[in-house]
RNA sequence: GGACCGGUAGUUCAGCUGGUUAGAAUGCCGGCCUGUCACGCCGGAGGUCGCGGGUUCGAGUCCCGUCCGGUCCGCCA
């Protein structure tokens, strides 16, 4: 059928008979020559038909946009002044002799060149289209560039591709699952797997030794940015190993990814402590492409008349943070009402800041709405631990930390994407020794990693002060992005049972939901641990993609649904009669 | 579950304080054009203003409800 790609040709070709197949780009007709800018996913080149090229002249005027074609013809260089630079095959075109409509098209609902921009529900309905496009193309094949670099990596270090069940059970890993009705068994439901981990666990028991698989997961909960409700992981797991193994092994592979898919150089991972984290930036991912920081000035205002900040300074579980903005005069009054709003969102109550204009003039250099509740002592000490300059504004959080810490850390964020105060392309971490376990709202504990994690306190610890136990666990953040987790895991029957009754299991609930695990578990399970990598969040990344819906072929909508096959949908009820299931609440017609 | 933004021609958008026949660009259709490359010129077609209700002499515009898309909180590693 072709000879050639269209992107493929260059002045090499000159004086070639070739054949190319594609979708028509672009059609410009003068009447007496046509020109049919042919694509296929290489590339697109430019086709000539004169009207002595009968019957190939009409065919390329009944030409019109994705029609698919068949072009034969001689390649030929182009005149100095008839170049076009911008196209990679700009120096030469091809003189068609013969066009083949291979089949016609109707007019496509947008435009798919580089300068139509149509809305993602429209590209959604019609993404058999929207992948067409060049841009779209071009994240498909990173993609698939990028999980080819990881089997090679991971078969090159003697990891073993094991396929986990989709159709499994439901393991309370915190968050909500797809359910699958049984027909076999009345009343009973599959799970679709959160993650394989407790698979891969046994597969360590299995002597597997070394796993990895690049598998789906599902999550019944609501969907973000870069969050979808089926993604994949790059799961990985192995036995006999320390933090540090895990951390290397991933850390090679990450780099090598950056390195063979997009030639960009990671350059140092930090390895920043859980507390450190969030001490200095409020969370757990920070984004340190940005030099601010939060600076705790709690001690210097425990005695302070203004309560907004003694309050919080002197209580345990607040805090108060100043966070210091150079050159923040170029924000206006409005800037800051809306960032107030901003950090209004996260819980804060306000956002009280100071602009520093002119230090020489003592206080009258500076401008805040809270300078007269502070004495002139406090504001030196703050402006002091601050490092403030002419120029700048401080930003103050205090309420309890969890409320400081989310506000503060976005407005970090936030600052950096308005003002792009961003020191580098990428900047990475490690964040590890999170907490195991943590306390929710009514006071019940959860695992902040999972319950499979290995804590680095005794089996007392972890029962009679579950808190305060630190776990041998890691992420890597990669610009603000958790883009993979992972932890030493237990393998001791023992341990694991204590952290299931820390979280305050009774013993039925441990035998029905893990007794199979723990039975395995007896029969001499190794040391293991592992690390579960966000494909979909790496790739986004790597391509420069804002959502992760442009780096997923067919991806689900804010309500969990495609737009293009309309899923989900009702079911014939035959089939929910089969399955023994009645809805209780009926669509309305 | 909640907050905010959006929904007007195939597409991307404009449409003021409610006022006569709802506009632009692009795409599409027709005509002209032998060197363009986002070709150009001339002409034309194209609208349930998301949907339902309300206020009004009169609603794309105001109010209520609802659906859809998006960003975020909650939720989720």
């Amino acid at each position: 059928m072709r000879s050639y790609l269209c992107g493929s040709l260059r002045e090499d070709n000159v004086g070639e008979e070739i054949s190319l197949c594609g979708w028509v780009h672009r059609r410009r007709d003068h009447g007496g020559v046509i020109f049919l800018d042919l694509r296929d996913y290489s590339g697109v080149v430019q086709v000539v038909y004169d009207p002595d090229a009968q019957p190939a002249f009409s065919a390329a005027d009944s030409c019109r946009n994705e029609f698919v074609v068949q072009i034969t013809g001689r390649v030929r260089s182009r005149a100095d002044e008839a170049v076009n630079e911008n196209m990679e095959t700009g120096f030469i075109e091809v003189l068609g002799s013969e066009l083949k409509i291979l089949n016609s098209a109707e007019t496509p609902p947008f435009q798919l060149d580089e300068y139509s921009s149509a809305g993602e529900d429209v590209r959604l309905r019609n993404r058999a289209l929207d992948l067409r496009r060049p841009e779209m193309q071009s994240k498909l094949r990173l993609r698939s560039r990028i999980t080819h670099l990881i089997r090679n990596f991971m078969d090159e270090e003697g990891f073993v591709d094991v396929e986990t069940p989709i159709l499994t059970k439901a393991t309370p890993e915190g968050a909500r699952d797809y359910l699958v009705p049984s027909r076999v068994h009345t009343g009973c439901f599959y799970a679709l797997p959160q993650s394989p981990q407790l698979f891969k666990q046994l597969l360590m028991i299995s002597g597997i030794d070394r796993y990895y698989q690049i598998a789906r997961c599902f999550r019944d909960e609501d969907l973000r940015a870069d969050r979808q409700p089926e993604f994949t992981q790059l799961d990985i797991e192995m036995s006999f190993v320390k933090q540090e193994n895990v951390m290397s092994i991933a850390e090679n592979l990450i780099r090598k990814l950056f390195i063979d898919s997009i030639k960009v150089d990671l350059g140092e991972i930090k390895v920043l402590d859980f507390d450190d984290a969030l001490f200095r930036y409020g969370t757990d991912r920070p984004d340190l492409r940005v030099d601010l920081q939060l600076v705790d000035i709690g001690d210097l205002l425990s005695r302070s008349e203004f309560k907004v900040f003694s309050g919080p300074a002197k209580e345990l579980g607040s805090r108060v943070v100043a966070l210091r903005l150079p050159s923040g005069d170029r924000l206006s009054r409005k800037n800051i009402d809306d960032y107030t709003k901003f950090v209004g969102s996260y819980g804060a109550k306000g956002l009280a800041y100071i602009r520093v204009n002119d230090l020489s003039q003592g206080e009258k250099g500076l401008q805040s709405p809270i300078l007269k509740f502070l004495s002139d002592e406090e504001i030196k000490n703050i402006l002091g631990r601050c490092e403030a300059c002419d120029g700048d504004i401080i930003f103050f959080g205090a309420d309890k930390e969890k409320v400081v810490n989310e506000s503060m850390s976005s407005l970090r964020d936030k600052l950096a994407e308005d003002l792009n105060l961003y020191t580098s392309p990428w900047a990475s971490c490690w964040v590890t020794n999170f907490p195991m376990f943590e306390e929710d709202g009514e006071g019940r504990i959860s695992a902040v990693h999972h319950p499979f994690t290995s804590p680095s306190g005794d089996l007392e610890q972890v029962e009679q002060d579950p808190l305060s136990v630190k776990s041998s666990s890691y992420d890597l953040v990669i610009n603000g992005y958790e883009v993979g987790g992972g932890s030493i895991r237990v393998h001791e029957t023992k341990m694991q049972e204590s952290i299931f009754r820390a979280m305050k299991y009774t013993q039925e609930e441990i035998d029905s939901k893990f007794g199979f695990f723990l039975n395995a578990m007896k029969y001499g399970a190794p040391p293991h641990g592992g690390i579960a990598f966000g494909l979909d969040r790496i790739v986004m990344l790597l391509s420069g993609s804002s959502a992760i819906r442009d780096v997923i072929a067919f991806p689900k909508t804010q309500t969990a649904s495609c737009l293009m096959t309309a899923a989900p949908a009702d079911v014939p009820s035959e089939q929910l009669e089969e399955l023994n299931i009645l809805l209780t609440k009926a669509e309305d017609p």
